[in-house]
DNA sequence: TTGTATGCGTTATCAG
DNA sequence: CTGATAACGCATACAA
């Protein structure tokens, strides 16, 4: 049935010659509604095309069933991955997401927190963006207490509520794995050292140099945005070294492989010359070849695991929160690379 | 300031001692308001920490500043890069994303449609599942005159706006490149034939055999889902083959990457035994070896393009719509894997 | 079990 | 230039 105007709760009433009370009541399957007149009533709406009115609704009962989202690219692997996992909870809880981009800047994060703000959402995920380092612009969300999680990228302070895996442990393992392999020499390729993924990171890194007794080098600790192009930049840095590494363990494998890619090029046999671990599991992983070793991590886990809990705090938003930090499982998967 | 409480615009009126009206019309921007009356409320609202409240502004004006985007995966690198495009735009303009993937299943894209039908987007921005066949889902839209847009995979009727690329062209430069390569025995493995990207890719592959009179046989075309677990089935079933093809066209970069690794492992030299191209220029494409030849094209713009032509739409609802079909820029990337 | 009346915060219309 | 008032569609307190 083509229906050219919305049809509301009073034009059913009108029909069912019923009160729109007693309509919207019927519609929401109250419990004091005959079973009779709420059959009535669903199935006029369904004839008519009847659909609720979510402003309305929302106006009413001043909440907006709709979660926001704030990634730094919503092009890397993993966030997508991230985001589909975020997707299918909510959509299966009924809440739709706004999703916006940060474009690894303070400022389009903090545009984006304003306009969801704004938007009033009724939670908010976020992944920081690489140079995020103030956080006030997510007071109003906490003086408003509406529930905010962070995921992966997060703030260091533990008044948040946080979805990540044991960075340290993981970049302590893929070192340590490195170390068993006969490295002597290990470096890393990291991030911004303010954003904790990369810190934590990088200690475990350290962490694990230190157990065997390894002095550090800080010529042997590289700081970049760890695109690919950063990679191959550092590999040239490499080649110009006059003691090269042995080993390098890089904290993201999009960077892995460019480094690879332009070490292979002149001439450095990979794993024989150097060894590499990387860092995500992305699908690229396994086309370098050698294939390379990194540690894998579960984005659409978590993705699911902080839409789920967010959803929870919104849905008992009186409950006492107790949880402080999720910390997911991850693995070192050992390929080509570093054998 | 701390507002436990929204402020609405007859706090501000009642503190600034106009009516509310004023305050509205203040806070818009309304031309017939006094500079001075229109900074004394500017000033009290930021004070106050007022923020516009969308349901009552949408309730009244009934339109939502949302576009709805249905995909079918986020995780893929060309989608994701359409998603920042369409971002991009949308964010510019004021409007709010709604994004939903239909995992490339029809019944999880009806279902998108008619949840993003309900929260009544003011557009809606589809690239087809794969197994899309019927489209009386977007009906409503179309009925409620709500504008309605088709990306990359579009339906095969012309009643309805499009963005997409020439991919017959494309395809047809691909084949005469591995033709003028002094490939005989040219394969091509695609997708879903229903879906217009596919069949397109596929005459134009014909076509170009067939302008070098050369005839196309049925086993040369392999169908599958495209995925990189596909292409190494491909390669099996072209390791088993009498006459093996010398070129292969791909309709997708990650399903010739997998056919790629396969074949290698199998002692295939490429390009010498095997030429390979493939489509969509994803980033693995440069990892791959040999580099992948490809089809570039436009993710980040096709996303802009569809969102800047969905928003004129949706403000201008009266004006007749002459575009059909928007046809985007691709190109050729010659690689070693063709060379 | 159902109906009445009201308010949620805006904006548009009409009047001044 | 500004004010009063009426919708927008729904959900609920209160009444019956």
């Amino acid at each position: 049935m083509i229906q050219e105007k919305e049809v509301t709760i009073y034009d059913l009433a009108k029909l069912l010659n019923i009160s729109p009370a007693t309509v919207s009541r019927g519609l929401k399957g109250h419990p004091g509604i005959s079973k009779k007149t709420k059959k009535r009533i669903d199935e006029l709406a369904k004839q008519m095309g009847y659909r609720s009115n979510n402003f309305a609704r929302n106006l009413r009962k001043q909440h907006t069933n709709t979660i926001g989202v704030i990634v730094p690219r919503l092009n890397s692997y993993f966030m997508s991955t991230v985001i589909a996992g975020i997707e299918n909870i909510a959509y299966k809880e009924g809440f739709n997401l706004i999703i916006s981009q940060s474009s690894e800047d303070v400022k389009k994060e903090i545009a984006s927190a304003v306009t969801l703000f704004n938007s009033r959402v009724d939670g908010l995920l976020v992944s920081l963006a690489y140079n995020t380092d103030s956080f006030t612009h997510f007071d109003p969300f906490l003086q408003r207490k509406i529930p905010l999680m962070f995921f992966d990228r997060v703030p260091k302070r533990d008044s948040d509520i946080s979805v990540l895996i044991d960075n340290r442990r993981a970049a302590w393992q893929a070192t340590t794995h490195l170390l068993d392999q006969g490295c002597k020499r290990i470096m890393h390729i990291t991030g911004n050292l303010n954003r904790n993924v990369y810190t934590d990171r990088c200690q475990g890194y350290q962490q694990a140099l230190l157990e065997r007794g390894i002095p550090l080098r800080e010529e042997l600790v590289i700081a970049n945005d760890l695109s690919q192009e950063a990679g191959m930049a550092a590999a040239r840095t490499i080649l110009q070294m006059d003691q090269r590494p042995d080993g390098i363990f890089v904290a993201n494998d999009n960077c892995a492989v460019g480094c690879m890619l332009a070490l292979k090029q002149a001439g450095v046999k990979i794993p024989d010359d150097i060894r590499f671990v990387g860092f995500n599991n992305d699908p690229v992983s396994t086309v370098i070849e050698p294939n390379l070793s990194t540690i894998n991590y579960p984005g659409c886990e978590m993705g699911e695991v902080s839409a789920r809990n967010l959803i929870n705090q919104i849905n008992n938003q009186t409950a006492t929160q107790s949880v402080n930090t999720i910390i997911l499982r991850s693995e070192l998967v050992v390929r080509a690379s570093s054998m």
